[in-house]
DNA sequence: GCCTAACCGAGACGGTACGTCCGGTCTTTTT
DNA sequence: AAAAAGACCGGACGTACCGTCTCGGTTAGGC
């Protein structure tokens, strides 16, 4: 199983608790009504659907509650603002994303990189990337919402990149002397900026052509 | 003077006058009081001002023009929204950068490619691209601002680079196969994705680090 | 025309403003869009509909003004909270009593006090009595409030009883000696009492017990 | 022992048993944990501190169950609404008040009236008296409040006036054709609405001239 | 030299979403 | 089965911002 994500939870307004206790695994055991288990993915779900209906602007705090069959407090209670719960949504679609997805193993990079969308991918990532666009603004405003957003869905996409360059590099298929940060990212930069930026597809056309025209190249001797 | 702009103007509720006529009579000349010439400078460098400190969710329409020591109505005359007023301080920006940069001629194109980035663009470059990160959240409330950003930001960019690659090409310096559609998004597309996503500075290593492991070895045999 | 009231003005937010010119009348003529004089009247007329269909805790300002044909922000502008607009409401229907209302001259006592409540004014005052209810509780944490209040309401009809019973007196119909102070609040504290804390209606023959039975005895040698 | 109140227990939601039957096996007495007896009195307590402190609106079921020391459940198993906790804190009070007060015989009717009001009932006076303008807000929402807080408050209080006022009318005192209803109200309701409506202090001076402008002159000849 | 249209600064307007708060209910664990 | 803690739903509050409109006043042609 591929995981991996350096988020490792939900954005929440986290309640320090006393960990009185020297046990290890002890739990505070919280008394007191527990958070409706199903009540997080319900509302991650109806943020989803609205959000894709509608947009960032256009997704509203009571339509996401209302849609989820609760009131705007259950929200307030999980995530401390919109922005933290729609980057949540697109993390956890991300994370679900790449939990199905073991790194391929076709024999050649070139395979591997090309398998790593499947094709239902294609569609879902534009959709993600269109809600990132949204989140550019509340980003910027905060840096710790901007790093778990870059964590959760750049970091991983790179290092799935790199990780098929290295073993390339182990089957002695590409110069072994390359820059392996950089050209992790070319993909997921040159995507994403075709996505937001110059709002085109992404099609499999302009994947195939990414890798062969400069991903590819750069990497061969 | 380099200029490939294909953005030619400020995007402005313009009356439109049918001043194509010759006619003696024609009274294209509106009457009134004419616009303030000042104003429209001085608002944008309050819009810019305000979008640098604040990001594009904290700029408001009633700060920028109490900054521009005026009032909302002399905005809402030139630009349409707030959206196209943030494109338009974006768009001079560019301009700006781009009106004082001949493209060079240093003889190899790795020379060229460095050199398109004097030494001022990087101090400058951290403010153009904070900038640029409000740009990204309005474009994607309107399609056609994304367009207009498009074509003035990044199409003169790579428009640049293309140029340069392909006097390289002729000089013989490169493949002359090399697919420069894509090539000359490269640099575009990962400088505004470290900066806007990764949140990343923009440094001279970076730049080097990106000519020489992504894009010259791809344009190499 | 009889006009005792204390209050003499809206409870809004004012904007203090320098006067610093010397002319006696002199306005500081606020620049800038001056406030829909028509708006203050709608909004009042409508929260009185709202206050008197729902009551205190039903009327919400998001109905108020919509029924008013415009938005929340105008409400606030003028009121700094829905206590405030509730106890305009109720100051406005008083003085719109106490303005048509002169002071009768039947020739006795008992006639003048009488006659104060027209047919009308009975179902009118029990309602007004009603709103003030719901504004006990706003009163008791604003002092301010209260005051308002008291002087808008109570004040104006007791200054009526005393003025009804000043002129007894100097006729000669009762004792000179009376406490015109306690006495002309007999009537006011008990209609109120019986209205608000024993909630029965204020009937005429409430209203004519009361007075045969605990003012005139009262004053009479 | 002078207990007139018409109202006879705290307003409880009270889960009836059948408790009548002698049957052996029977088995009325509830199983599990008893309430704890101390946590009602030391809800009320708290209840009226806040109430005292904050007024009706201020007054939050939380406050006052984290005052207590409990959670809101403990309130809401022992009062349906805060309404009704607020009229038991008031009830309570007025019971308290009236326990420790035997009706007065000092000879003379003025003597008996100003009797009721032993001197640290004064200094008491303020506090009860902020509470029941508390309980104002509280009837207002709900008819039935209003008339168990009528009942349990001014009715006692009317009561021990009209015997006063009999027993000085088979005195031979006063008239014996006096409002008997009308005129023991007289008191409450004014000492009520200067404290409730007016917020004025309640005095000494001010029961004295109450009772020697209005009532006693009102009741002779 | 006046008329008139358009500009200017200021600020009110209608609408809408935000994030908070509270009343009253329900659930979980503990006693 | 009650106690204690606290999450739950629903809904109103008061704030903030967008984009529009209005006000009194100013600036410039065109007659």
């Amino acid at each position: 199983m591929f995981r991996p994500s350096l988020y490792d939870g939900p954005v929440v307004k986290v309640k320090k608790i006393d960990s009185g206790c020297s046990d290890a695994g002890a739990i505070p055991a919280r008394v007191g009504r527990k958070r409706d288990p199903r009540l997080e993915g319900d509302i991650l779900d109806a943020a989803r659907e609205v959000l894709i209906e509608t947009g960032y602007d256009g997704m509203t705090m009571d339509l996401v509650a209302a849609r989820a069959g609760t009131g705007k407090a259950a929200l307030y209670r999980r995530w401390a603002s919109k922005a933290e719960l729609v980057l949540d949504v697109v993390v956890r679609a991300k994370q679900s994303q790449m939990a199905q997805c073991q790194l391929p193993d076709t024999g050649t990079l070139r395979g591997d990189l090309l398998a790593l969308f499947k094709p239902h991918s294609m569609e879902e990532g534009e959709r993600k990337l269109k809600l990132m666009a949204g989140l550019a603004s509340a980003m910027q405003q905060n840096a710790e919402l901007a790093a778990a957003g870059n964590a959760a869905v750049v970091a991983p996409w790179a290092a799935a990149h790199r990780a098929l360059i290295e073993r390339a590099v182990e089957r002695g298929e590409t110069r072994p002397d390359a820059d392996l940060d950089m050209l992790s990212q070319v993909v997921p930069s040159m995507v994403a900026y075709r996505t937001l930026v110059r709002r085109e597809a992404f099609t499999r056309e302009f994947l195939e052509s990414l890798i062969d025209s400069v991903l590819l190249p750069a990497l061969m001797r």
